[in-house]
DNA sequence: ATTCCACCGGAACGTGTGGGGG
DNA sequence: CCCCCACACGTTCCGGTGGAAT
């Protein structure tokens, strides 16, 4: 016997529980891949594609529906001669620019050899390569944006939907499909982007809870051997995404964590306990992504209010925040920043779902002010940040505050 | 209805970093 | 080598906001 044994495993094939996994049947999203299958007719028929905008919360199977829907589309295209279809599908998240996304359009076209910088050219010069790649390509395009909320800036948006009037493109017909989590990011665009970009739009609405455990079910009954999941375990992971406006990716990704969690423990069954740790174990690797990408000043901002947290000072206003704060970066040997930087990053760790935050109005006498407070188990993202950050003298204060804190003696933070 | 508080958050501008092309 | 470009991160300035107080 080698070093390596199979598992034993409960999972027939695991891989059914990936994001990436492509169901034979889309469950509950009928009449939206209906509409969408009209609005994508045009390419069938050789004519110019429409453009098509998407937009739901995330996880209610938008991009699982593009790829749906494109997969068929380019298998029935190859039906006919005198269509050549080409998909490019880009995910913007990430990306905040237009310059961004022409980039990386380009270099999707280009080969592996042959590809170009993110940074550098002149805006118009990656247009102007943008625009010869997709010639040389030809034929009908479709590119897919993903996430294009993402895009702080229109310029692409309204570029390429015109570029064949403009006289950029000879011989290509492109399509442009946006999906977005924001509706209101289709407000926020400039009207003349919103015609053409929007002139299709589809929405997807978030899953119920039935539906939420269809689709479960569906995955498990090809991931799992049978009767391995415990009664009440995909309930219990249905309600976790449902908590969250019918999220179906988060709800997935807990069932395949419940199910690792089991198989390492070579259990047989998984069982409602192997979905709670699950949970914790997902909700720490938020946490640690989180806290990996902010900054220096982030994360003293984050102490700041995780030792007022612990001395019970929470919900805590930024005014309080504050001083706290500057002692930290004074004690890491930092120049703190500005107040409204600081604000800044107070709303950073809101949005990471680090901290939460309540708006609170006094009127006359007290104004609007917002009240911070931290949102998960402190100890946990103290031990994510033990983990990823690195600040002198910073860790080992905490700790002793932490200590201190059952005798609770902690003139040294007043 | 109007005033006023306190701070929120948009916008314009500055600086440093990293990659271009010629 | 030079100067150009985009971008992340900060600073400065300031108009906007919503509800208690008057």
């Amino acid at each position: 016997m080698g070093m390596f044994e199979r598992d034993t495993d409960i999972y027939r094939d695991r891989d059914a529980l990936r994001e990436d996994y492509q169901p034979e049947q889309l469950v509950g999203r009928d009449e939206e891949l209906d509409t969408y299958q009209t609005t994508l007719q045009p390419v069938i028929n050789g004519e110019q594609p429409n453009n098509v905008f998407l937009y739901g919360k995330t996880g209610v199977g938008k991009t699982a529906a593009t790829r749906y829907l494109l997969d068929h589309l380019q298998s029935d295209a190859a039906e006919y001669d005198d269509i050549d279809l080409s998909v490019v599908m880009l995910n913007c998240d990430g990306l905040t620019s237009s310059y961004q996304i022409a980039t990386r359009l380009v270099n999707e076209f280009r080969d592996d050899t042959d590809q170009i910088s993110t940074t550098g050219y002149p805006r118009a010069a990656v247009y102007d390569m943008l625009w010869n790649e997709l010639d040389t390509n030809g034929g009908t395009i479709l590119i897919v944006l993903d996430e294009v909320d993402h895009i702080e800036d229109d310029s692409i948006l309204y570029q390429l939907p015109r570029a064949r009037a403009n006289g950029n493109l000879e011989t290509a017909k492109t399509g442009i499909i946006g999906i977005s989590n924001d509706f209101s990011f289709r407000e926020d665009l400039s009207p003349k982007v919103r015609s053409s970009l929007c002139e299709e739009e589809i929405h997807f609405p978030a899953y119920d809870a039935t539906e939420l455990q269809q689709i479960l079910q569906q995955r498990a009954d090809v991931a799992f051997h049978e009767s391995v999941l415990e009664e009440g375990v995909i309930r219990l992971c249905a309600a976790y995404g449902a908590k969250d406006a019918g999220d179906a990716r988060q709800s997935l990704d807990l069932l395949m964590k419940a199910g690792d969690i089991a198989r390492d423990d070579s259990a047989e069954h998984v069982i409602d306990e192997h979905v709670r740790q699950g949970r914790t174990s997902l909700e720490r690797g938020r946490i640690r992504e989180g806290i990996g990408g902010l900054t220096q000043h982030g994360h003293l901002v984050l102490y700041a209010v995780l030792t007022l947290d612990q001395q019970g000072k929470t919900p805590v206003r930024s005014r309080d925040v504050r001083p706290r704060y500057t002692s930290m970066a004074e004690r890491a040997g930092i120049n703190p920043l500005v107040t409204r930087r600081m604000r800044d990053h107070l709303s950073e760790l809101i949005m990471l779902g680090i901290l939460d935050v309540t708006e609170r109005n006094e009127g006359r006498r007290g104004g609007t002010y917002r009240e911070y407070s931290v949102s998960m188990d402190p100890e946990l993202i103290i031990s994510a940040m033990a983990d990823t950050v690195e600040l002198v003298g910073i860790h080992e204060s905490i700790e002793k505050l932490l200590e201190r804190e059952s005798t609770s003696t902690l003139q040294d933070y007043q």
